[in-house]
DNA sequence: TGCTATGTTGAAAACGTTTTCAAGCGCAGA
DNA sequence: TCTGCGCTTGAAAACGTTTTCAACATAGCA
């Protein structure tokens, strides 16, 4: 490994002007820069990163947080930020599953130092819980997470609005009887959900049914587990809300392995809408979430902060939309 | 933010001493030792990573750059690399999207000053190719990708085998028009399971049509659009094996939107066998590919060639196996 | 010619660690 | 009492950069 001595001693030249040529920090004669250029090519030289970030303080990377989510929702997010940081010229250090809440604070705390600003996506976690894990000085973003109005800066998506878009939806189409398979109960995002699917029925002024609520985790096994419950209920319901897609993509499995159709019999609703979601059997009805926008728009307000220094918290709140497809109709006939 | 010099003055000793403690490199006194660690706590002190990584020459992180991948496929492979860099406690710089070659190589070449280690998946990019980008020195594992025995440190599956079993399941059901959906043809792995079908056919005696091998590019809108020019093909094919889930999706949302039944009208073959697979309409027959695993040994094989400087190149095979489920069955009768 | 302004350059400090080296100290053995 | 050894400790060097500071040369101007 080739360091800026070596360079400097090729051309001879001084490090320092090795340095300026470099960064173009200052005019330097056209013969020692033409030589430090011809140096640098051929001893293939490129200043070491540690050394750097040592004494700019800055790293040139960003931390990214993310919980043990769904593949196709998660891997969306990653593309945006993955996309967005490569154009601003930043590095991603990304740290995915944690066993624990405790391995979650320990991978937050270890990023920090290494980062120039860190992106966390913890939904288990209050606002207020994570920056106490940090330096004052830490720049981070905070993502789909119970927050108080002006603590950090925020990319959200309007998880009740959704839910209650999708549940009006279904009642709209003539369904009372509807159930709700909800996600993790220590999640924000899963609670607001359950929150708008209670608001949405009362409003409908549809008498409340406690045992049409159902514990999942946003998994696919959930889904296909809670599917089996759902058809014991007397009276059967003639829909079912899921939390996410993927709890939705196990339901309608469960469903379709005992012999009922789908929405003929029940209609089934999901929420993310993932890529697949348009390539289910029957195509899944669900709240759109731009999740891949919100991976751009997350790094992009983290390096605005970053770079301009910025002390005012940003709130950055992403729509989400009913997307209506197959997996929803009307309550079937003979139930009416 | 504080530094070891901040802890020395607070504990009241040199810098040597509090390094002694915080790395237990030789013995201290006890009394001594509990000031350090007294202040150690006081201050919330912990190192910078960038002075250690400039003295130590060593970052602590692994680098991973990965293709576009489709979702659930990839973010498997995260998975599975994340929680082994995790418990071998590395850190893990991910580089994603490359929407040029010249980008990939430049993703290549930035990341291994920052890196201890390079996870390289490049399926278009031959083994010589990536190694040519770096030094000697960088220690690399190479996935899935066209090498020379014994270039670097490799972890692959056997696409090759794979596609073969899959194609052997259709023609052992009885069909002979049997179309393939392939992969980016510039992809090594791609390059092996249309291989493979190919010498399957053969093998099978059953006479070549060229007009069944569509290109494809892994996505699900491939297979959608490719399910369209299947159906036109006079005599139509009774199966399409389709180079990956994915596209598999695709076709079959096309044969279904058509009005075709899977498998009763045509039986449908992915590969991968990602999560999702066995939730589809109908559950998909396809080749397992243990990725989550892969991603756990290719951070275990890379790190031992870190830890131990181990010079001699390892390559791990990974086994690919036939899973048979609905969405495959016997030629339609009609049709024999 | 002498002075100042301008432009180019190198020496040295600094960033925060780890580690080598030498020194100080106490104690055992002669 | 003296020698030598082992244990604990701190000073200083080193890692590879960027940047400040001062020095020097050159040119412009009076």
């Amino acid at each position: 490994m080739s360091s800026i001595k070596d360079v400097a001693k090729l051309a001879g030249v001084s490090i320092s002007t090795v340095s300026r040529v470099l960064n173009e920090t200052a005019h330097v004669s056209a013969d020692k820069k033409e030589r430090v250029l011809e140096a640098v090519k051929q001893l293939d030289y490129s200043p070491n990163p540690a050394a750097r970030s040592l004494l700019l303080r800055k790293t040139g990377v960003i931390g990214v947080v993310v919980p043990f989510a769904s593949g196709e929702f998660f891997s969306e997010f990653l593309k945006g930020v993955d996309q967005t940081a490569s154009d601003l010229e930043y590095f991603l250090l990304i740290s995915i599953s944690h066993r624990s809440e405790a391995d979650l604070r320990k991978a937050i705390r270890s990023l920090e130092k290494r980062v120039d600003g860190l992106i966390v996506w913890a939904p288990e976690m209050k606002a207020g819980e994570v920056l106490g894990l940090l330096s004052e000085a830490t720049h981070v973003l905070l993502l789909n997470t119970y927050a108080e109005d002006g603590e950090s800066d925020l990319v959200d998506f309007d998880n009740y609005g959704g839910m209650c878009a999708v549940v009006e939806h279904l009642v709209g189409l003539g369904h009372r009887d509807i159930a709700f398979l909800g996600g993790p109960s220590s999640a924000v995002d899963a609670k607001d959900r359950l929150r708008a699917y209670r608001d949405t029925i009362s409003q409908s002024e549809i008498p409340p049914r406690p045992e049409l609520e159902f514990d999942g985790d946003f998994t696919v096994e959930a889904g296909y587990a809670a599917a089996a419950r759902i058809m014991a209920l007397q009276p059967r319901p003639s829909a079912v809300a899921a939390a996410n897609d993927q709890s939705a993509f196990g339901i309608i499995r469960g469903l379709l392995d005992a012999g009922l159709e789908v929405p003929s019999d029940i209609s089934v609703t999901g929420f993310d809408d993932v890529p697949s979601s348009r390539y289910m059997y029957p195509p899944l009805t669900t709240a759109r979430v731009p999740v891949r926008q919100m991976g751009e728009l997350a790094v992009e307000t983290l390096v605005d902060r970053i770079i301009e220094n910025r002390k005012e918290p940003r709130r950055e709140l992403v729509n989400v939309e009913l997307v209506v497809r197959m997996s929803t109709g009307p309550p079937s006939a003979s139930r009416s």
